[in-house]
DNA sequence: TCAGGAGTCGCAAACGTTTCCACTTTTTTG
DNA sequence: CAAAAAAGTGGAAACGTTTGCGACTCCTGA
């Protein structure tokens, strides 16, 4: 369990840790002969460099903090998978922790972090409360955040142009024929708020009647989606198509519709947002906004790189352009 | 950016920074006057004690690496969720890896976490190589891994009970009347065996005929299971039921058989296995057999924390009850 | 022969903690 | 009331590394 140090190879190798240390960092001012020899016997004696005693002495970790409200989501997990890689082949390690259920978790979490002296935090706001929530702590440390959309606040981050992405979705419907579409969920937080003007700004370009329906405390889940939807579905269906804000949404919408035996595409077609996996699933095959997670992940840990190595100052809003998925649950009319 | 340290509570309090780090860690030996006054302080002054330096004299980190072949994958996902909040819950964070796609990989973020000094490995292995892949390593930190079967090594690790999971399945297929019952999907990888083992053995007690199905290199993927299942049906069906080795097997034989106007469940029942959350969908429902993850979550960080905290030597093998979903591909006969 | 420079290498400080030991002050006890 | 015990505090070492600076060796050229 003792693990060895540059003190031991250095006593084995007759020479001071400091010329250890050297030959290990590359430093020019060394002998090759002997940069060779010591290498090769920290490979031997299985020398690794103790990292803590490290970050001391550096003043730097190669920590990320990465925080999201639960790894356990899809959106999350993926975005997490690329962002560690990405951090990793630049050196750096991820800490996760999840925010959990509320702000006052979120907000230990990142003191937590803090504490750790990560280089630099990545966060997934938990809700549009987060910035608040954590301002205290985010000109202590580099920090960017991930896909809510902070807009009016000087922090650097990364989001999806969810306006445009709905602002597509609805002229792909217009395109297919449809003219009167409903929009079917969520309104309120700062994502979706954008997400609804998108929409709301599509109709207006075409001279569509903007419909909304939702509830006032709509969450993005099937459940919720699916009782939002039985609700709708006991009113007249006088619109041809719906877009809803959510993958989730739409998939608890198409429990409903299929219970009340009204065809999707045939009566009524469906489009969702996110992209999220279930979408591709067989029987379900949502056409659907699909987020660019690996390329938000990728351009969050290069914005945090570049605050951490090169000490940027300021602050950047990384939009970048959703896509749209065409599967089957949209048809022409 | 340059945070406050001991050393300046400590000038600010008038006392030696000894004293500052009695206050802090509760120390007895410390006048409860000055303590309150010390602990007030630290708060006005922002001060969190900086967890390099404390590691460093420690010799602990209270840090857990978390290695898994992807991230981005339902089941690893769900698992790291459990982990970190358990983990968290007692004191340690979770330095998160993914194990990338080959061996080389592996070790490598294995090698990175013992630089890091983590107190502790949880790992859940990419493939049944993975033991001989990291062994150089496990003794010199404790490690348990998850999920994988090492059955004759000695190595701790909690799984779940992936016979007794199939044994389960096929003996519910019978109680429903069910004669014959194809086994479909990977049989290598010791998980895989096992699960196979179980159907087997549920079909010598009930007196079934045993029947497999699976090609050389079968993956778990819908996609795959999807083409097997197409390859399959172009034989006649002469069986009634189908276990599938996996959900997303499971999953893309129900496309398959979509395609080819098979009914599931009226002419065909269908139980998968892990309980991925793609199972519970609208349209889907299927039966499963469900791995505890929370559970095993949580075993496992409580095993490590044995090894760590107790220097617990040996291992244990803790192996998890499955449990049957039932939803709505299976039906009696 | 020797000054001086290039090329190597060692010494020691520093990073921010925790904790052992010693020391001072206060309290208890005989 | 003196001595011993207890309580509270400070000094300093230690953890394993990086790196500035000084020192040493060796060689070149005058």
């Amino acid at each position: 369990m003792k693990s060895v140090t540059l003190k031991d190879v250095a006593k084995a190798a007759g020479v001071s840790y400091a010329t250890v240390s050297r030959a290990l960092s590359g430093s020019p001012q060394i002998g090759s002969d002997t940069r060779e020899r010591i290498i090769k016997l920290c490979d031997e004696m299985g020398y690794t460099t103790n990292y803590v005693a490290r970050s001391m002495v550096m003043k730097k970790t190669d920590l990320i903090g990465l925080v999201v409200p639960s790894i356990d989501n899809q959106f999350m997990s993926e975005l997490a998978y690329y962002a560690e890689m990405s951090a990793r082949a630049h050196g750096y390690n991820i800490m996760l922790c999840n925010s959990g259920p509320d702000l006052k978790q979120e907000k230990t979490v990142v003191k937590i972090l803090l504490g750790r002296q990560v280089d630099g935090i990545l966060i997934v706001p938990q809700s549009p409360k987060t910035y608040e929530n954590i301002k205290a702590y985010t000109d202590q440390v580099p920090t960017v955040f991930v896909s809510e959309n902070l807009r009016d606040q000087p922090q650097s981050y990364v989001a999806a142009d969810n306006s445009r992405g709905t602002y597509i979705g609805t002229k792909y419907l217009y395109d297919l024929g449809h003219r009167d579409i409903l929009y079917f969920g969520r309104r309120h937080s700062t994502t979706h708020q954008l997400r609804a003007e998108g929409y709301m700004k599509a109709c207006q370009e075409l001279g569509l009647k903007q419909r909304f329906y939702n509830s006032e405390y709509s969450r993005s889940s099937i459940a919720h989606g699916y009782e939002m939807a039985k609700e709708l579905f006991s009113h007249p269906i006088d619109y041809t198509a719906v877009f809803a804000s959510t993958d989730s949404n739409a998939l608890g919408l198409l429990k409903a519709a299929d219970e009340m035996h009204i065809s999707i595409p045939d009566q009524l077609s469906l489009i969702g947002f996110d992209n999220i996996s279930a979408t591709s699933l067989p029987r379900l095959e949502l056409t659907t906004i699909e987020q660019p997670k690996r390329n938000m992940a990728i351009q969050a840990v290069d914005m945090l790189r570049d605050k951490i190595e090169n000490g940027t100052q300021g602050y950047v809003h990384q939009i970048l352009l959703p896509t749209l998925i065409k599967r089957s649950t949209c048809r022409a009319l």
